[in-house]
Order: structure tokens, then sequence, then C-alpha cells
DNA sequence: AATTCGTGGAT
DNA sequence: TATCCAAGAAT
């Protein structure tokens, strides 16, 4: 096999780089990366996809520009800016992150592994792209990208998740010892635009010449993957209550499990949690139709039920009242919006008597 | 080690 | 419509 060229993949960076927010330096007076927000991008960015992140990164680092405010920052304001990236324990990691950095590191992110893996939040990956991005430390750096591009270049014939340790030692070897920060993120760029997981761009891939599954006319099939289970189905129950001061009744979920410390409409059986006083089989107005979600590991077809609800029924569970007119949809996760806007459809919350007459008949 | 964590776009 | 899957971490 053809050994895979630094310097081909360097120049190819230069020229087709991404121009990425979190790329650009916002300190002028040095020419030292933030490595805060370099943290930011990277935990935005698991498990998800650049034209995503782009929309909260901004947004997240105009109201929390430093370390400093983050770490002083409110958790609900921080779980409403990241509603709808999903994986939330992302988000609730955020702040005790920021604290052990100010309190312990002196406002300064380590640069050890060691040290980063301790933060909550940062596991290998991040680790090691904070380390190679923000200090260009020579460590390899192997996200979903690394994995794909060099099962290809090197035709790895094991499949996924089963090569992992095979990769490791590639990205060990390719890593350069200058601009390995600059090298990492040129791996991930060429997996991202030219090396992708589907229709490859073989074409204008820098790493044609040397690519086995090129050469054998393998790069559909590379990475072989091992099989998975279909998601499970489960269906369930949403409410989209009003009290009678016109205040919506949502639950800050517990910190723990799905959509774990995110606000949202209590509910049944698709979570597999028990709510209580919830059953399928009573309060409410249950509209037609149904939401579809799918989750990372189950899909859930849920029927939404409106209504008006007590105050004093839900003790017990961490709820809150809000206003109809201070409520925003847009800070509530997915599944929740959809929820919502499912009910507007069909149920009028300005018109409660109305809308339920008219729903029943 | 295997499961559990969201979401939206592409095909 | 069904499936894949994207800069993974925590348990």
């Amino acid at each position: 096999m053809n050994t895979p060229s630094v310097e081909t993949l360097l120049a190819w960076y230069d020229q087709y780089g991404r121009e990425l927010p979190w790329r650009t330096k916002v300190d002028d007076t040095s020419s030292k990366k933030n490595a805060y927000r370099i943290w930011i991008s990277e935990i935005m960015l698991q498990q998800t996809t650049v034209p995503v992140v782009k929309k909260y990164f901004t947004k997240f680092l105009d109201q929390w520009p430093t370390i400093e405010s983050l770490a002083e920052a409110d958790s609900d304001e921080v779980m409403a800016c990241w509603a709808g990236l999903g994986y939330y324990t992302r988000a609730r990691n955020l702040i005790p992150c920021a604290k052990i950095i100010v309190q312990e590191h002196n406002g300064k992110f380590p640069n050890s592994s060691k040290e980063l893996l301790k933060l909550p939040g940062i596991g290998p990956y991040t680790a090691s792209a904070i380390q190679s991005i923000a200090f260009d430390i020579a460590v390899p750096v192997v996200d979903g990208n690394v994995e794909r591009v060099y099962s290809r270049v090197c035709g790895l014939t094991n499949p996924l998740p089963l090569s992992k340790p095979e990769i490791k030692k590639i990205a060990e070897q390719m890593t350069p010892s200058e601009r390995s920060g600059d090298f990492a993120q040129a791996v991930m760029d060429l997996g991202a635009t030219v090396c992708k997981p589907r229709a490859p761009k073989c074409i204008i891939c820098p790493w044609q010449r040397e690519c086995t599954s090129y050469r054998l006319g393998l790069q559909d099939k590379i990475p072989y993957k091992i099989t998975r289970d279909p998601k499970p189905a489960r269906k369930g129950i949403l409410f989209v209550c009003l009290n009678e001061n016109n205040c919506f009744l949502l639950e800050r979920r517990p910190q723990n499990g799905l959509l774990g410390g995110t606000l949202g409409w209590l509910g049944s059986g698709w979570d597999n949690k028990s709510k209580g006083i919830f059953s399928d089989l009573e309060g409410g107005l249950e509209l037609p139709g149904e939401i579809v979600h799918v989750f990372s590991h189950f899909k859930a077809s849920i029927r939404v039920r409106v209504g008006v609800v007590e105050a004093s029924e839900f003790a017990g569970l961490d709820i809150q009242w809000i206003p109809k007119e201070m409520f925003d949809v847009n800070t509530l996760p997915t599944l929740m919006k959809k929820a919502y806007i499912h009910a507007c459809k069909h149920f009028d919350f300005c018109n409660l008597e109305e809308s339920m007459r008219i729903s029943r008949s």
C-alpha cells in the first residue's frame, strides 16, 4: 500500500478547507487560538453536522463569549439555547466543565489528555481534538470521518467498529509533528466534503492515487459495517395543557435519561416512565392524528391531548407554569415542539371554550 | 462491552 | 417510507 501523503492533504486543506466560524481567530492581538471556542464547537459537533452547528454556535458564543461568562450562566438558559440540537447531556455538562476550568485551571484549558479527560463531557475524541487544534500537540484525532477515510484509503476489510484499534494505529502513524491540528481538520474536512459516506467524490480526491478502495473499486462498499437491529416502536401521549390563568403546564425533566434536563409537556407511554396521575385513559381532549418522532434508539408515535388543568393537581413533579405570552416553543426539544405545533393546528389556545366545543363536535 | 443518549438531511 | 448516519460520551 502506498502511504497517504500528509503534505498532499495539507496542501489540499489550504486550498479547499472549509471556512467555519470556530476557525476564525477572534483575538487579533494574539496568534493563540481560542480553546474555549474550539471546545464549544467540538461539543456541538458531536454526532451532528456542520450546517446544523453553524446555526447554534454563533448564537451561543454571542450569549456566552468567554469561559468565565459560561461558568456563571443560568442552566435553564443554556438548555434553552441548546434546544433542538439533541443529546442534551452535552449541554448539561457545559457549565460544570466551565466552572472547573475557571476555578481549578485559572480559566485556561489544560493541554494534557490526562486533565482534559477528567472534564465532564470531554472524552477521547474531544480531548485529542482540543490538544491538536487548540494547542498544536501532535496527537491522533479519530472521529467518524477519520474512520471512514482511513478505512477506504487503506482498504480495511475488517468491519467497523471492530477495525477501530487498527484505525487508531494508522492515525498515530499518519499524524505529523507539524501542523497536526490542521492535519486533523484536513482529514475531517476530506471525509465531510469528498470522502463522504455515500457517493464519495473520488474524482477530485487528493488521496485518490494512494487509495486502496478506489484502486479496487470498493469505495462504495468500504467501510464495511456490522448490521444493527431495527429500532423498536413505542406509542404514547403528550398533554399540552393550560391552567385557568392561561399558563402552560411544562415539566423540567429529570437530569438523567431521555431528554434529560429539558423542558417539555407531561405525557406517558413513550419514554418508559410513569407520570403519576396521567394515564392513557384519563383527561384532556385527544386531537386527531399523531406525531412521529425518531430518537436514536426507538421510534415514537404520539397522540396529543389538550385541556385545562388545575395547578394543585401536580405537586411532586418538577413542573413550571409558563404564561402563554411568555412561552417560547423554541426553548423546547424537537419532540415537544412538534407536539405544540400539532396542538395549535387543531386547537386555539386563545379561545379555549370555543375550541373545546368545536373539537368535541 | 453494550446501551443509552436527538436530530435533520440525503438517498 | 425506511434507512443511514454526522467532529462521541457516559454508564
